[in-house]
DNA sequence: TAGCATATACGAGACCGATTAGTTTCGTTT
DNA sequence: AAACGAAACTAATCGGTCTCGTATATGCTA
């Protein structure tokens, strides 16, 4: 019974231009944080009058959670090849999980993020669930194949804390930039721990 | 042979207005943050005019880093009476961290930290020589004095982490707010893990 | 299938209102 | 003589809107 609306002719929003857009966001916010960048200096990093930025986005605040959400997507946590033994596959999933968080451009979104804690804190809940929780559920998934099923949750999370650890830290704080094998070690020493306490527990 | 500079009358910088500014600031930026926070704010909330917060310092930054410097230097860590049990102290250590840690106005001082990590790059170091490095420092002693000296410092790195864990991590994103009680499990389990392993290495 | 009309996207840039770091002024106090 | 409170003032920035001239896709018509 709804009279469908007139369709309405004339130009399409470019979906070409909404990706400029997006891609001159994220050098603009990841170089200045969210607050400092401006919507000009976006504009010009786009190569796009301000006007399309507001045609394709509401404000500056829709612009920066679009750009959030772009970001986090591709942190889908895809398990390494089964054909790896058995207790290497755990080890492959962390390091790729912190080579991938240690990268520049994840930590300055993930320091955007906790600056605006307060002020956007949606931008905390979707980091949250596209990026950290879905890796946990992925390291929880793999412990619960090789060890206990009822610990995989506090485990996996214990896994991410000790994988990350103070070289994250440095990181994070910009006082240090801990090479790879930090991560490494960090990681061995994680599984030794979690596995040692997992065979003490199956008595 | 320098001639002494001709002395100069009038007053002098009144040392209680320095506190009140700071305060003042305090308030102000852990309410708003440092990039959101005014000067004129914080001029009010000091009840003092704009310019002798101009008078005592040179600049915002000035003021900002005055601050953190302030604000970090009380986080000196002084380990539990040594009458509590020997395997009590290092829970209370590891409590009393974790809750003056996730108090909110140290969570706003981290986020502030965190968000200008870049522009200022020695706030972050000032923050991690006052306060995570002496807290380590701390617990890699308590641990030393109770079980092996030699793993003790690379020990306490990894009770820091399990003890703040994913509920840290919450408030930093500002997604949740949990209870002592979550920190009290996490603390727990992470003492757990690290003397059993600590147990079995020492054979 | 070709063509015309129309509504909209687009770039450029002027413009508005609000906010803010920092300065200046003035009368008062120490 | 300089600190202090109060408040006016300056210069710059920024989110968002508006205008203008141009480009282009869509729908209707032939």
């Amino acid at each position: 019974m709804t009279t469908s609306a007139p369709p309405r002719p004339g130009r399409v929003l470019d979906p070409a231009k909404r990706a400029a857009i997006l891609e001159g966001a994220r050098a603009v916010f990841m170089r200045e944080g969210f607050a400092q960048g401006s919507m000009d200096a976006v504009a010009a990093e786009a190569g796009v009058g301000k006007q399309t930025i507001y045609r394709h986005f509401r404000s500056k605040e829709a612009l920066v959670e679009a750009l959030v959400e772009a970001m986090c997507a591709p942190e889908v946590v895809r398990p390494p090849t089964r054909s790896l033994p058995s207790g290497q596959r755990l080890r492959e999933l962390l390091l790729t999980f912190v080579t991938g968080v240690a990268s520049p451009d994840s930590v300055r979104l993930y320091r955007a993020i906790v600056a605006e804690a307060d002020r956007m804190p949606g931008l905390g809940r979707l980091f949250w669930e596209a990026g950290p929780r879905q890796v946990r559920a992925a390291i929880a998934q793999l412990w619960a194949e090789e060890h206990d099923t009822a610990t995989a949750p506090v485990v996996a999370e214990q896994l991410v804390q000790l994988a990350l650890g103070d070289a994250y830290q440095e990181l994070v704080l910009g006082t240090g930039s801990p090479k790879r094998e930090v991560f490494e070690r960090q990681i061995d020493a994680a599984l030794a721990l979690l596995e040692v306490a997992s065979r003490r527990h199956r008595r």
